[in-house]
Formats: C-alpha cells, structure tokens, sequence
DNA sequence: CATGAAAATATGCGATTTCATATTAATCAC
DNA sequence: GTGATTAATATGAAATCGCATATTTTCATG
C-alpha cells in the first residue's frame, strides 16, 4: 500500500462549494439543533422566533417584523393573532396612523423567551467553539456584510 | 450639531449578533435573489435544487439524497415522483438490494439544469466580489466546519 | 377637498409540507 | 432457517404556508 499524500482528490463537485448551499446548510444543521431543545421545551419554532424578535425590537409593526423575523406578511398576520390570544403578545394602536398596529411582549411571553435567549447563546459559544478568535469575528462581520451588500 | 464619532451606539440586539439568525438571514436573502431567476426561467426551486444535488451526486438512493438536498425524506419521495414523470429524472433499481432507487438525471433534467449551473456560479461571483480573498476563503472553510463540527 | 395611488394589514383558498405510520426488504441473533 | 430488528421507501391525512387579493387608511396632487 502507498503512503497516502491527502484525503484523497474527490472531484470537487457542485454544491460542496457553493456558497448558497454552505450557508443553507450550516443554517439549517445548527438551527435544527437548537430547534430540539426549542421542542422539547413545549414551545414552537415560529413562537420562539418571533419572541426572540419582538423581545429585540419592541413595537416594530407587522411588515418591518416580517422581514425581521423573515417571514411572509400574510403568515406572520396568522402567527401573531395566535400569539395575541395566546397572551404571549399584544398589538397597540399607532397614534396618528389607525392602519399600523405595533407589536410588544407581554409578561407572560417574556417568562417564556427569557430562558429560551440564554439558551440560544448557550448553544451559539458552543457552535463557535469550534472556531479561533479571528474565525469568529470575521464570520460575524462576513455575514453582515453578505446581507446588505450595500454597506 | 455635534460632530457624530460614530454609526451611534444603538444598544447591541439580541438577533443581529445570534450566529444562526445571522446564518439564517444571509442565507434566505441571497438564495431568494438567485431563486428569483430561477422562477423567472419557469423552474421551480425544489426542481433546481434536486437537479443540482443529482447532477453532483449521480445514483445516490432516496435517504443520502434527501440529507444532501436537505428535504424531509417524505417530501423527497413526492418530488421525484413528479420529476420522474417529467422525465427529469429517473430511478433505477439497486443490484443486491430491492428497497432501493439509484436517482440520475435524463437527458433532458441535464438540459434544464445546466445554464441554472452556470448562472448559479455567476450569482455566487458577484455575492463575493464584496469580499477579500482572504475573507472568501475563510468563510468557505468555515462554513463547512460548522456543518461538520468533528473534522 | 376630490381623486388616484400607495401603504398596512387581513383573509380565503389552493398548494406544499410534515408527521405518523405502512409496506417491503434486508440483516442479525439464535 | 425462524423470528425479531433495522433499513429504505411510500402513503394519507392533517397542519402549515404562500399567493393573490380584499379592505381600510393615508398620502400626494391637482
């Protein structure tokens, strides 16, 4: 047997550098695992998104937290309204303009977030352990910068 | 009016520095950008990114293909299904072991998939021409290092 | 201040997605 | 080889999502 030079030169196919994908799937493998402890805590995916979002920005109306939170109006609309009678959430009316209805966390939602953001950033050093100083910043910077381009 | 030293200190939130908000966001805003022509040239996007995965990867059976597609095994099954009938792809039977589909791509999911390849490339190109090379590289190493944080 | 355009939110329905489980086949322990 | 386990794929019903559009309110312009 020869002495093996690299692991190997395994055709470098598509996606394996595609940036698109690398970040759909390192999105989607560490949200997933944090998504199981979400779960299993009794609380659902899009609730404890839009918690962590209106905890973030408090009384941001609906269309500016749909693309907080990155979801579509109408579906946003639906989560919200459930959230509200759940009273985990609550809508006021905006002085001055009776279209737009700003969004806040009530009590009750922050009792339940409230454990939930410690740990997420529990999970995130653990995800970034992985990585040296310098990877974790400049991954940070690099993937603000991705995001608006314009900056 | 003062001399402003800095952006202003907006109090650090929650979600602009959570590594998977920033992983999700910057990933769902450029594959929407590239998704756009995709549907612009009347493909869907599950269609494009079984095509790419297959295209890549030729013969993997249902369940690999399902983790590298990153879709839910079931919904995996439903959508080859429909591009098989479309004549995009097709299945072939497993010597040695008749539970399973070796998944390739016909001729004609060849012709479809190939100026999305090319346009994919162009797209990634100029997502990157913001970054340095140095920054290029290291997100890419890094990326794969947080899918598989055991390397 | 009337009219048309634009913005914010809501709604209904069709399409997609998921979950749980069925089915068929291979593998393992004995 | 028989029975129990595990693996690969398929399926059906329920839940979710997204598109198109409706509704209400504000804004702009003459």
């Amino acid at each position: 047997m020869t002495l093996m030079t690299a692991p190997a030169d395994k055709p470098t196919t598509f996606v394996d550098d595609y940036l698109l994908y690398q970040l759909a799937s390192a999105s989607q493998h560490l949200s997933d695992e944090f998504h199981r402890k979400v779960k299993a805590s009794g609380i659902k995916i899009h609730v404890w998104r839009v918690l962590a979002c209106v905890v973030d920005q408090p009384g941001l109306m609906l269309t500016s937290l749909s693309k907080l939170v990155l979801y579509e109006q109408s579906r946003l609309t639906k989560i919200i309204d459930q959230m509200v009678s759940d009273g985990l959430l609550n809508k006021q009316a905006v002085a001055g303009d009776r279209r737009k209805m700003a969004i806040f966390v009530t009590a009750k939602g922050q009792e339940i977030v409230a454990p939930l953001l410690i740990s997420a950033k529990a999970h995130e050093t653990k995800v970034l352990e992985n990585l040296t100083d310098s990877e974790k910043t400049m991954l940070k910077r690099v993937l603000k910068k991705l995001c608006n381009p314009r900056t």
